[in-house]
DNA sequence: TTGCACTTTCAGAATGTTCTGAAAACAAAA
DNA sequence: TTTTGTTTTCAGAACATTCTGAAAGTGCAA
């Protein structure tokens, strides 16, 4: 073996190494947000990929059942951060991540919004309109305050939804520019 | 019961119910974010609440544990998101939560901060510095990832910070300006 | 120093979530 | 049609989180 290929070899193991801890750490950090582990690790083993995967790549690469491989795939498919490919003349599925971390961030939004701040909107909306009319002292502080919340959250969802709609190439100078 | 009381009553009982909803809703909202529903729910009750409560207050009130109510009390009071009061001549501990929404929201998202983004900012650097020298095309596209993941999420954090050091005088105003 | 009012802790119970592995379903190819 | 490769489902197991209730701890005041 050449010195040429002993120094690939050990680099290929460092790499390795290296990607394994962000996959571990990535399922850690996915838990301390809401996210399932698994579902995150696939998450980062997709996005570091450099060809599709497919769900017996997953099992392989994380020690993890097919159930699960599957159901967490099907997952994040849901989400938008993934997609499946069909190769012709292959019977098997494949999956790629969208790898665009602005677009992920649009994804994740997109989704985080319809899923926790419309829920949110909801049930503060029901809560200042079935109140509104109560003179009690208590009724009255309720109202108020929810309807504070309420604005507070209605206001940041629109903004969400600016941000999401506008171009990276406008928004990431423009809050470099604000930063500064 | 004169009529003026019974519709008092009434109004009364309205008020709880919705009071109640708006509790256990946002214990659900709760848990579809990272967050405890107990906590979520002793949050909403001492958000809404006209005076500080005791612990056997919110143990009565959401009809929970001692220990249940003790812990979640210790750890809103982690976050930063509700105080507690001592009464002169009271031996007894009450609890009042942070009512302005502003606030409410910079503590959070600092804490947030704090807890989620820094971990990740930390993975992801690690991730890069111990990549960036290798050549083989994977580890090169790994460290690409990476570094623009890390790149996105500093930027966030700076963002957050920024907008958490200002005042809720200046920003509210200035995003709605910037919405329409 | 004893009793009292309250807070804190924690073992085990209850509940909730995630995972496995095998069986069933499906669909392309033989 | 049958075979074959693949996806999907799901009951039960494994694991993780949360809750209860009782006991121990704390410190004031009689």
């Amino acid at each position: 073996m050449s010195a040429k290929t002993t120094e690939t070899n050990r680099d290929q193991a460092a790499y390795r190494a290296v990607r394994d801890e962000f996959i571990a750490q990535w399922g850690v950090l996915g838990s301390a947000w809401g996210i399932n582990r698994t579902m995150a690790q696939i998450h980062a083993l997709l996005m570091v990929a450099t060809a599709p995967l497919s769900t017996d790549d997953v099992m392989e690469e994380l020690q993890i059942s097919r159930g699960n491989a599957h159901t967490n795939l099907r997952e994040l498919a849901g989400w938008g951060l993934i997609r499946s490919i069909i190769r012709k003349g292959e019977r098997k599925e494949f999956f790629e991540a969208e790898k665009d971390v602005w677009k992920m961030f649009c994804t994740i939004t997109r989704e985080r919004k319809r899923r926790e701040i419309r829920p949110a909107i909801g049930v503060l909306k029901d809560c200042v309109e079935r109140t509104e009319m109560l003179r009690e002292p208590e009724a009255v502080a309720f109202t108020k305050q929810t309807r504070a919340l309420l604005e507070f959250v209605e206001m940041a969802d629109s903004l969400l939804s600016k941000i999401v709609r506008s171009e990276q190439s406008k928004m990431v100078p423009w809050a470099l520019k604000w930063l500064s």
